[in-house]
DNA sequence: CAAGTAGGTTGATCGAAATCAATTCGCGCG
DNA sequence: CGCGCGAATTGATTTCGATCAACCTACTTG
């Protein structure tokens, strides 16, 4: 049953603190209180060490999962075992779940990005659910019309943009589009942006040090932006 | 009512070649009949020459689509201007339906790469049948899963593979596995498929001519391959 | 406290594809 | 059947980011 490279710790009941991330997760947030029960009740929680594969590519679809704490990485290879990131995901988010109602086996490698821990949910109870539950479908497809469009802005921003803008973007998300300066933290390791960016992680360095001239200031993973409205013209 | 740049034709009553495609399409094949026909009434039949806009980014999201005939073309635009392709849709495909469930307002550019029939529902009877029949939502999830795998296999092939190989993939996905040689006819113009690569068409047509000492012969839109196992190693 | 290590940065080089410009091809049309 | 125009190809150049290598810095570990 255990996946991957690494140990798997399995848990068998929840903890308070992993139940509220769950129901205010994308899958959770908008359903009713019996039909979360139901759901709820099939979830199993398991644990995973920084680099451990939860699946791989071509592995019988079995769940759909859901990050409770950390981050997990989705990612492709190519035969000459060159990885491209298509997906990271952080806590309350779900992943796993385009494989639903097409494929039987997935099409991506997932990887925790550092120690996590997921729900993971049957997708044939999920599928049967969601036949009955229009509630279970409505999430569903929020959820996939979600990424699918993260994904195309993905597509775009890779055609579009240079390293510099890609980034200057990624950051801009981050800011209160109301004030002139703001600061955040970047929650996971900068080459993890790197890849989420499509860029190698020296590409994305550079591209920080190109903003500077842009008033934005970068130390560890803290990030200042002096002038929210010069990065948008970058 | 209608939109972009070119005359736009409304079509009252559609043909029995359109009903046929509709039916066969990915939102209609796995419908019951009584459902099918519930939303094949709500449908409006609409043609475009090639070139004219359907919607625009930033647009109020009041259909999806099917295709009837001809190509639609998806894109995104740079603040410069540029355009980047992120979806091509023949007929019996969906599109715009990403839009559905998150968004009030287009994302993205829909333009007809040549003369074009599509259907039109309305947006809110579409969510609303999908909240009420379970297989409505089975098959736009369906359609949505679909469009996320490919969307996420763009970002890895652009992320992953030279033009020559994108180029073969794209080759490679059109003959059947089973024999040697093989032969097709791209179904629109090379710069629709370049678009959709990721490519310029120079890099498309440089792109084919390497192709050519893998055995791969190019006249107009015609592909003949001699070779199909040596195009999987490139 | 010294050494080791992983993550990050900086520098130098290389390669792939975009871009710009000039032809050539191929198809629809009179 | 040749004409004409948009599409496609080919060539020359440039730009961007990957790659490889060296270095640096902050933490861990003995």
């Amino acid at each position: 049953m255990p996946r991957g490279s690494g140990v798997m710790t399995k848990i068998l009941k929840m903890n308070l603190r992993e139940r509220e991330v769950l129901l205010a997760s994308t899958l959770f947030d908008s359903m009713s209180a019996p039909v979360a029960k139901r759901l709820m009740e099939s979830a199993t929680v398991t644990s995973h060490e920084s680099k451990d594969l939860l699946f791989r590519e071509g592995d019988p679809a079995e769940s759909i999962y859901c990050v409770l704490s950390g981050y997990i990485r989705l990612f492709r290879l190519s035969k000459e075992g060159r990885e491209a990131d298509i997906g990271l995901f952080g806590p309350g988010e779900i992943f796993g779940e385009c494989v639903m109602f097409v494929a039987s086996n997935y099409m991506m490698n997932a990887q925790a990005a550092e120690t996590c821990t997921v729900a993971r949910f049957d997708i044939n109870k999920v599928r049967e659910l969601a036949g009955k539950e229009p509630e279970v479908a409505l999430a569903l497809m929020n959820i996939m019309a979600r990424h699918l469009m993260q994904a195309r802005d993905n597509v775009a921003n890779d055609r579009l943009h240079t390293a510099p803008q890609r980034v200057a973007n990624y950051i801009l998300e981050h800011c209160p589009d109301n004030q002139l300066s703001a600061s955040f933290r970047i929650p996971f390791q900068k080459s993890l942006l790197a890849g989420k960016l499509g860029l190698a992680p020296e590409a994305l360095s550079r591209a920080f040090s190109m903003l500077k001239n842009c008033g934005v200031s970068v130390r560890g993973r803290i990030i200042q932006i002096n002038d929210v409205e010069a990065l948008r013209k970058v």
